[in-house]
RNA sequence: UGGGGCGUCGUCAAGUGGUAAGACACAUGAUUUUGGUUCAUGCAUUCGGAGGUUCGAAUCCUCCCGCCCCAGCCA
């Protein structure tokens, strides 16, 4: 590793960029736009966008604007642009003094949409909205004319007046480009620019009763700001000719659109529309439920913006579709946790281990490193005693191969405490169900050396039964057991590989004492088992803890390898 | 079957006529008081397919195949 971040990795929109500064085009700015709807919450395809808009500003010294596309008043509500700006901020991004709305430039639009008219080129269509689709051909039959299409000048003028007086019901008539109704491009057949919509908007109120369309909006609105690079998905490329049509016919100013791929990701949906039916169907609890991939989701669950943001630098940007691997974001994950999160120690399911041979009221405060990966966040102390918790998974009566753990008469270490054998085993009569470990330890190897060499095969993590605290922690996992659950070639219906594991709830965890107030979203690794984050239901009673992601385990790989050997 | 895009390892992705980067995943080994981390090694004779141009093609040409987007008064 050099000291220096390595140059970012190229790509076609940074090579356009290059291109323009060379011949510069647009005398050397590079203007950038992150133009969100306020109808819903952001989420990592989301962040994509975001890392690239602010990410290219910020590469080149310039700057990127927050705008967000508020045009459609009937969808659009403040709580959603508070949490986008809130989000925003959390991956760590500023937008200075460049924070607009599409609803400021209305009165702007309003005349760019007077001098289209006066020049011929809109219409006020009065057809129903059926008739319109009629009207509007199909992908291999040319659309037909509206009888309104040549209306005068004077009276279109009117009738826009009118529509905007709020003289006419929703639907009753529209504002269209006069383009080509036989155009191969559909969004070229007389596209809509403006509809009467007689609700209160967010931000206006109930000035407007006509709201202009995104086709006649987005453009004009980069324009007005002195975007010089409108970067966007690949469903808009269809929509490029209308926007260079529309700056075109009003000789304005006129940035460049770039279409790039949106982010896909394995296990998980990343539509606006399908994140929505998971809130509303109750497939999980709201916005920010851990399993969601929205940025609030991702953040309750503890993720970091660092990692969102390296993972974003790291897939790169091209126009062809793509499924980005989760494994990939989670290694991110890992790469930053690991070397951040202080280490600790807690037992998911405990198995009660009795220490016979150490002595009953005796506590011995022991050193644990809070970070191996980095000395500077110091040590801690742990408390030791005779009646400790191991993890179930850590001790097998009848050890399969290759398990190193606990098993009857061996030999293990407790991490930062002693070595202990395990003599006894005590069972339920009843259900057989192993109650109870009874072991031995050895006072020379406290701290975990044995000054005779002897080695042992594992470290086990524990925690002090009198001194732990109880804690509930929620293990999450893949949203859907489908890798591209949208891929409808087997099931019509995405929501029918919603995985019915994606969430368990363990109530009766024990963590070490010094988790006993931790804040929520401050992260932990609990060693051996993963990263944990401490969420908001804790109470000061008992701490709650989502499990980020687990640490990637080679004993779960050679089990899953066993198992696959027994079957075949 | 109109138009617009796109096809390079299981997954992302460089490459823009000079002989296939890198990352994840996977596999093997070393180190290790986390079966974590770290380190080492392996992993596309080939770029959707077939022809052609060229001394030389993933890159140029032709044809074919596959996938995505567009028929909202959504964005």
């Amino acid at each position: 590793m050099t000291t220096t971040d390595s140059a970012p990795p190229p790509n076609f929109i940074r090579n356009i960029i290059e291109e323009d500064l060379k011949t510069d085009k647009y005398s050397g700015r590079v203007i950038t736009r992150f133009p969100p709807e306020p109808n819903g919450y952001l989420h990592i395809g989301h962040a994509k966008s975001i890392c690239l808009n602010f990410g290219f500003a910020a590469e080149y010294k310039d700057e990127c604007h927050l705008r967000f596309d508020d045009t459609n008043p009937t969808k659009e509500e403040v709580e959603y642009v508070e949490s986008i700006k809130a989000d925003v901020r959390w991956l760590g991004f500023d937008w200075g003094e460049h924070l607009y709305y599409a609803s400021d430039y209305f009165d702007k639009l309003y005349d760019y949409a007077i001098q289209l008219i006066r020049e011929g080129k809109a219409y006020v269509d009065s057809l129903s909205a059926d008739e319109i689709r009629e009207h509007r051909g199909t992908l291999t039959e040319p659309g037909k004319e509206s009888p309104y299409r040549n209306r005068s000048v004077e009276e279109n003028l009117d009738m826009f007046g009118r529509m905007k007086a709020g003289e006419f019901e929703d639907g009753t008539h529209v504002l269209r480009a006069k383009i080509d109704m036989a155009s191969p491009n559909m969004l070229m057949r007389d596209p809509t620019l403006y509809r009467i919509r007689k609700v209160s908007h967010h931000r206006t109120g109930d000035k407007w009763h006509i709201y202009p369309m995104y086709d006649f909006t987005h453009c004009l609105s980069d324009s007005i700001e002195g975007i010089t690079h409108s970067i966007c998905t690949l469903e808009f490329e269809n929509n490029r000719p209308l926007y260079d049509w529309v700056l075109d016919q009003l000789k304005v100013y006129h940035p460049q659109q770039i279409e790039f791929a949106r982010l896909n990701l394995t296990y998980t949906v990343l539509s606006k529309r399908k994140l929505i039916e998971l809130v509303e169907g109750g497939h999980v609890s709201a916005w920010d439920d851990p399993r969601m991939p929205t940025i609030s989701g991702l953040r309750r669950r503890g993720y970091t913006p660092e990692a969102i943001r390296n993972f974003c630098e790291r897939i790169g940007v091209a126009k062809r579709d793509s499924i980005v691997d989760m494994a990939f974001l989670e290694y991110c994950l890992r790469e930053d946790l690991n070397k951040h999160a202080p280490r600790v120690m807690a037992v998911l399911r405990p198995l009660r281990v009795v220490i016979e041979n150490y002595p009953e009221d005796q506590v011995e405060e022991l050193d644990a490193i809070n970070n191996p990966e980095d000395p500077g966040m110091g040590t801690r102390k742990v408390p030791f005693s005779r009646v400790l918790y191991i993890e179930q998974d850590d001790f097998r009566e009848d050890p399969p191969k290759k398990f190193f753990r606990l098993a009857p008469g061996r030999e293990v270490r407790l991490r930062y405490a002693y070595f202990i054998k395990c003599t006894d085993v005590v069972k339920d009569e009843q259900t057989g169900e192993i109650i109870e470990l009874r072991c031995t330890y050895d006072p020379k190897t406290r701290g975990g050396d044995a000054p005779d060499g002897r080695k042992v095969k594992a470290t086990l993590h524990w925690v002090s039964a009198a001194h732990a605290v109880k804690a509930e922690v929620r293990l999450y996992d893949h949203l859907f057991t489908k890798t591209n659950p949208t891929d409808e070639k087997k099931s019509s219906d995405w929501k029918s590989s919603l995985s019915p594991n994606s969430l368990e709830r363990l109530t009766e965890c024990y963590v070490e004492p010094s988790l006993a107030d931790a804040a929520p979203e401050s992260r932990y690794q609990f060693e051996r088992l993963g990263y944990f984050c401490a969420d908001r239901d804790s109470s000061d009673t008992s701490p709650v803890f989502n499990r980020t992601v687990t640490l990637r385990d080679e004993w779960a790989k050679i089990q899953k390898a066993q198992k696959k050997k027994k079957k075949s």
